[in-house]
DNA sequence: CAGTGGTCTAGACCACCAG
DNA sequence: TGGTGGTCTAGACCACTGA
């Protein structure tokens, strides 16, 4: 703990926060006081800081200096992980069944989802996923086949969409939005629960600059929570 | 763009990977390499890789090298706000309501969740948060009386309890699990909405080392969804 | 055991902005 | 306008680990 390294030091800094040495909206000291403190360049102190200020426990500012912020403002973090792998490192056996498979044109909402001209073609698949042979998660997806042409011929009998979209399909950015919902027919009979059923739904759109490529909804079963560290 | 700060330079880097450049799984150039070809020190090219590390998109290894991810893990990151904050965000005027408020002995969940001593006492607070008057959450949430002394006299009705938490006592770690929920007779007559309606859930356990601090069960109103970028 | 990434240092210059 | 954080550099040493 003595150590004069960045980790060491950050902790030390975030030890002192919580327990309060300096109040919320307090200053702290300079990152010279703090290096010539810790004896250590002030490089490594910045270094420090900026970690403590990404991790929303500290403000700072050019000239005005660095302050505790008043309501500290935690970011929770997800690995979106492939569903096969969060299957298999809960201790299941994964395998998945493909309920639907179709091209066809894009109904209004998806075309302007993945904002698509008129007629555009979309592969729509729907997907059941299971552990150890149980449902585990529904799956409705809608691919651009512009964006993924070998699309139509991919093998999702044996490597899932997601998978297959992730390794062959280079995507920039997405959008996630977590909600929950209550199970449809299609839901209800995919997931062997009933109608109704509240269930905790991800939907995810991707696009690789202007180029839209897919858009899916993925609807966990029934007591399925997603959980992580502050 | 053609600067030479660690920004740009990750930027750039990480277009020529979305790019194809290198493919999924192969190696990269090294960071002297890099360093070489922008023109810049390798500290800088160490940082941008550092950050495209932590981005999921490529893995590095000492020796072995740093190369693309077969299957990049983008990571979510989500900011959880203060209730008022969030509300206040999007434009609607907050306001709460505390529906039920008592102190009693920990039963037997929240003594284990809280790891508590048989006997402590817990403050329970139901609390109804609105925006523009109508329900936007309900908040089930149980203090550890002992961590937070203050509690028993703080003005809910002024202040939100998290918010006065938040403020009051530091915290070091927390847990946060998401799940969907049906409503049952307190969730649905607190948000005006129908027995069994899919509840987005969040659940909130923090602590300072080894005291437990509160746990609390966030219902959002139906139709709420959580959005982050990927 | 050699080569890669991980880190620290001392010094420097700059951008910003509160006083 | 001066002091703060933001950043870059060149060089150095170290830790790890795959060949």
């Amino acid at each position: 703990m003595n150590e004069r390294n960045h980790i060491s030091i950050r902790e030390a800094i975030r030890g002192r926060i919580t327990d309060g040495e300096w109040a919320p909206g307090a200053m702290m000291p300079g990152e010279t006081d703090l290096a010539e403190e810790y004896g250590c360049s002030r490089t490594t102190v910045n270094r420090a800081l900026q970690k403590l200020a990404e991790d929303g426990l500290i403000e700072r500012k050019r000239r005005a200096g660095t302050r505790v912020r008043e309501i500290p403002s935690r970011q929770a973090k997800f690995r979106i992980p492939i569903l096969r792998h969060e299957i298999e490192a809960a201790g299941g056996a994964y395998s998945s069944r493909v309920a639907f498979r179709e091209t066809l044109k894009a109904p209004g909402f998806i075309q302007s989802r993945l904002r698509l001209a008129t007629g555009a073609r979309v592969l729509r698949l729907h997907t059941v996923h299971l552990s150890d042979g149980q449902p585990y998660a529904f799956e409705d997806r809608w691919v651009n086949i512009k964006a993924a042409p070998g699309v139509v011929d991919a093998p999702f009998d044996i490597i899932s969409a997601n998978e297959w979209l992730v390794r062959e399909v280079p995507y920039s950015s997405g959008d996630v939005r977590f909600s929950a919902m209550a199970a449809g027919q299609i839901e209800a009979q995919a997931l062997a629960t009933s109608l109704g059923a509240p269930l905790f739904t991800v939907e995810r759109t991707t696009w690789l600059r202007d180029l839209y490529i897919t858009t899916t909804k993925l609807c966990y079963r029934p007591g399925y929570h997603m959980r992580t560290e502050l």
